[in-house]
RNA sequence: GAGUCUGUAGCUCAGUUGGUUAGAGCGUUUCAUUGACAUUGAAAAGGUCGGAGGUCCGAGUCCUCCCAGACUCACCA
């Protein structure tokens, strides 16, 4: 054995495992299975410091892989819809292109291949980490079969009348080029100004003066005595030649700003409401790639918001019906991806009805009948369900599920097609004006945008019978609408109910991992659509991980340059070394401030291991002829049963902090500082309580340092002439006497 | 606007149901060591456990308020 503990040899102890086909559980229909879906990482970038963490899931399953239960980790890569798309998008525009250069089906093909050589990079880089994934289970996000489930599970979803399309008021990225949920908006502070408009009768206080030309409104409270006698009338609006009404509404207050309110149902979320409840007409007046459109007049055209409120307010100004500005700071959305203003505008989406999935999902999680842990999310998860908002589920990118309906244009002479002829040039036009050059429109499309009541089919073949000119909807499905039946698709769930082996046998799930920053996004949506697809809650427990930060306690990030790339730490260190230092004395769901001291310190730990192993081996060296079983009790049994018993309790109770700590203590204090040290001078009676101390202490430690575990294992069962086996799939210990 | 979390040694953090002199790693100081390990060992310095009240025989641990910081959610012009 070398002087010190050599990283490189993880390597090799992974292949020992993987090819001992350790890591693929038996069905036994006589025992319970403890199964964990691994939460599937991008398959499009290398593992950050927080995939390590993964580490977690794979200490709770070689503990039950111990204990005997028949484990499974599935592994699995998930596509990651809008978050791949953009960083295509950006080598795109490094080699001076865009995703308008391409129709969607060649767009798709790009993106797909750039995501396949990316793709088993992750693969390695877990493997490099000592998971113990069952890699003959794989799946992807993209793959034909979980494709077809959640095709399945759209369509009973829109005949039990759960989906929807609907020209509501969305969050859109104008630059990004789609909708996203409220959950993909981030509010900033902006510091901005309250701009008073003269409207004529009375004056309104805005902070958006270039939506005034969409204003189909003025809104006042109807308590206010010195609005009331307006309600009912009608005044001119500047800059146009549209004639508004004033509308008494109860939710406006009289005392902010003027206590009138432009309405500007098309770009403003309250407003929309407002001109629901009044009957107001809808005026678009900005189109999805952000420009204003005809609905504007001649000189206002083809500006973006800020422009067009340049202009907007150097007209007024010129009127002289700009009367005051007042200094104002206020909560805006921005783009969670590129981190440009949300505009918020009317768009036709696909939508979940949320609220029935939502209440059950609370009902069970209020009941305990999945347990979040630690137990503050569950009130933080309560809360979302109670208020939570119809999900729009439709995303205006094609790296995704595409959307499983078809249009017969003859049908749907109004759906407005963006397509690229033959000579590359972007087309966009109606249906009704393009069946003549359907082959061109097949060819090229690049989106449609269907009207509000559309007619569709759930398959093409339904579509085509009424006309030959068919197109499916460009739509893709919000990744987590896909992700969100993870657990039971990989598991083989089937639409027919001819569900899998594996789906009978392991289904539920145990436990599910992952950081609590995607509570909402993920958890809860697998929560609400495993009830609602298999009738159960797809794990027992929601086990919700740290947060890793930098030594200094900040946010990793690139800009910053304070990312850990695990994999490289591993190489350096060893992938124990920063499994522990990822776990020893981590609070749960506390952040993690991961230093390079603290990784080496753990190295040093690791190497601990490996010289206390070397000194037992020279001890069965110096007695070859000593008694190796059976042997006379040893005083030190009753602390280290102590420590099977705590290790085992803190194992069951998520508290791997402790649990680890307890055993980097009791290895390196009680054991080498003391243990060891008493022994020296006896003889080959030590042989057998100290081999059993050594290989029970492997044991406890090996989930949480799996490979100088195994390592040591291995060089000891040579030592010792036994038949071959491995410790990761060895007995969890009980109490020795 | 609503909510959650954090504040313990110079730094990063443990401290399960309240119970004897509050712990670890790193850092600092002193000493040791050629035989498992310098990726080591022995020892030392260093904390009024954010502040103020309260409950209790007893509080870092429970309650109230305050201060400081982090985060999450949120359609108000």
């Amino acid at each position: 054995m070398d002087k010190t503990y050599q990283p490189s040899s993880e390597e090799n102890i992974y292949q020992l495992w993987e090819n001992s086909g350790a890591f693929t559980p038996k069905i036994d229909q006589s025992k319970t299975p403890f199964t964990v879906i691994l939460p599937p990482p991008n398959a499009n970038e290398p593992l950050h410091a927080g995939h390590a963490l993964f580490t977690v899931e794979d200490i709770m399953v070689r503990y039950h892989r111990m204990l005997g239960d028949p484990t499974l980790w599935l592994p699995g890569t998930d596509h990651a819809g809008i978050e791949t798309q953009f960083v295509f998008e950006k080598h795109l525009k490094a080699d001076g292109k865009s995703r308008f250069d391409y129709d969607r089906d060649t767009l798709f093909k790009l993106i797909a291949d750039y995501v396949n050589t990316n793709r088993d990079i992750a693969k390695s880089q877990m493997k490099r980490l000592g998971f113990s994934l069952d890699w003959t289970r794989e799946r992807f996000t993209l793959d034909p079969e979980h494709n077809a489930r959640v095709f399945a599970v759209f369509k009973k979803m829109s005949q039990d009348g759960l989906i929807y399309r609907d020209e509501k008021i969305v969050n859109y990225c104008t630059f990004c080029g789609t909708a996203f949920s409220n959950l993909e908006v981030v509010h900033k502070t902006v510091d901005s100004h309250l701009w008073y408009l003269n409207y004529g009768p009375l004056e309104v206080a805005t902070t958006r003066p270039e939506t005034m030309l969409g204003d189909t409104a003025v809104a006042v409270n109807p308590a206010d005595p010195r609005y009331q006698k307006l309600i009912g009338t009608k005044i001119k609006l500047p800059l146009t030649d549209r004639e508004i009404p004033i509308i008494g509404e109860d939710s406006v207050d009289p005392k902010f700003g003027t206590g009138a309110v432009k309405v500007t149902p098309s770009h403003s979320p309250e407003d929309y409401d407002m001109a629901k409840k009044h009957g107001l007409e809808f005026i678009r007046i900005f189109d999805y790639d952000g420009h204003s459109n005809d609905n504007v007049p001649q000189k206002y055209r083809n500006l973006f918001p800020n422009q067009l409120r340049q202009a907007v307010l150097d007209d007024l100004q010129l009127a002289g019906l700009l009367t005051k500005i007042d200094n104002y700071s206020h909560e805006v959305g921005h783009c969670y991806k590129c981190g440009r203003p949300i505009e918020p505008i009317t768009a036709p989406q696909w939508f979940v009805k949320v609220a029935p999935l939502a209440q059950k999902a609370a009902e069970v999680v209020k009941a305990d009948q999945v347990k979040i842990f630690p137990t503050r999310f569950k009130k933080q998860f309560l809360t979302w369900m109670k208020d939570i908002r119809d999900w729009p589920i439709s995303r205006q990118i094609v790296w995704g599920h595409r959307i499983p309906v078809w249009y017969n244009l003859t049908e749907n002479p109004n759906i407005l097609i963006t397509y690229l002829d033959q000579d590359k040039n972007i087309i966009t036009n109606y249906a009704k004006n393009l069946t003549e050059k359907y082959s061109e429109v097949a060819a090229g499309l690049q989106t449609l945008l269907a009207p509000i009541g559309a007619k569709y089919y759930f398959s093409k073949e339904e579509a085509l019978k009424s006309s030959e000119f068919v197109l499916q909807e460009t739509d893709t499905f919000d990744t987590w609408f896909s992700s969100g039946q993870w657990p039971y698709s990989t598991l083989g769930w089937d639409p027919n109910g001819n569900h899998s082996p594996d789906f009978n046998y392991f289904y539920p799930t145990s436990v599910l991992d992952t950081m609590w920053d995607i509570l909402f996004f993920w958890v809860a949506r697998m929560i609400m659509m495993g009830i609602y697809v298999t009738g159960e809650i797809p794990f027992k427990v929601a086990h919700m991980h740290s947060r890793v930060l930098d030594g200094k306690g900040q946010k990793m990030s690139k800009s910053k340059g304070n990312t850990i790339n695990p994999v490289t730490i591993a190489q350096n260190y060893g992938a124990d070394a920063l499994r522990l230092a990822l776990v020893i004395g981590v609070a749960p769901g506390s952040d993690i401030a991961l230093s390079e001291d603290k990784i080496r310190a753990q190295r040093n730990f690791v190497n601990k291991i490996w010289n206390a192993s070397r000194f037992v081996m020279m001890i069965i060296d110096k007695y070859p002829e000593a008694v190796l079983s059976g042997g006379d009790s040893d005083p030190f049994f009753s602390k280290l049963n102590s420590l099977i018993a705590s290790t085992t309790k803190n194992l069951n109770t998520y508290r791997f902090g402790q649990a680890s700590e307890d055993l980097y203590t009791f290895f390196w204090h009680e054991f080498c500082d003391v243990y060891i040290e008493s022994i020296k001078d006896r003889g080959p009676e030590i042989v057998y309580p100290l081999v059993t101390i050594l290989t029970t202490l492997l044991k406890l430690i090996h989930p949480f340092a799996p490979f100088v575990t195994e390592s040591v294992y291995q060089e000891l069962n040579t030592k010792l002439k036994l038949p071959p086996s491995m410790l990761i799939t060895s007995p969890w210990p009980h109490e020795i006497r």
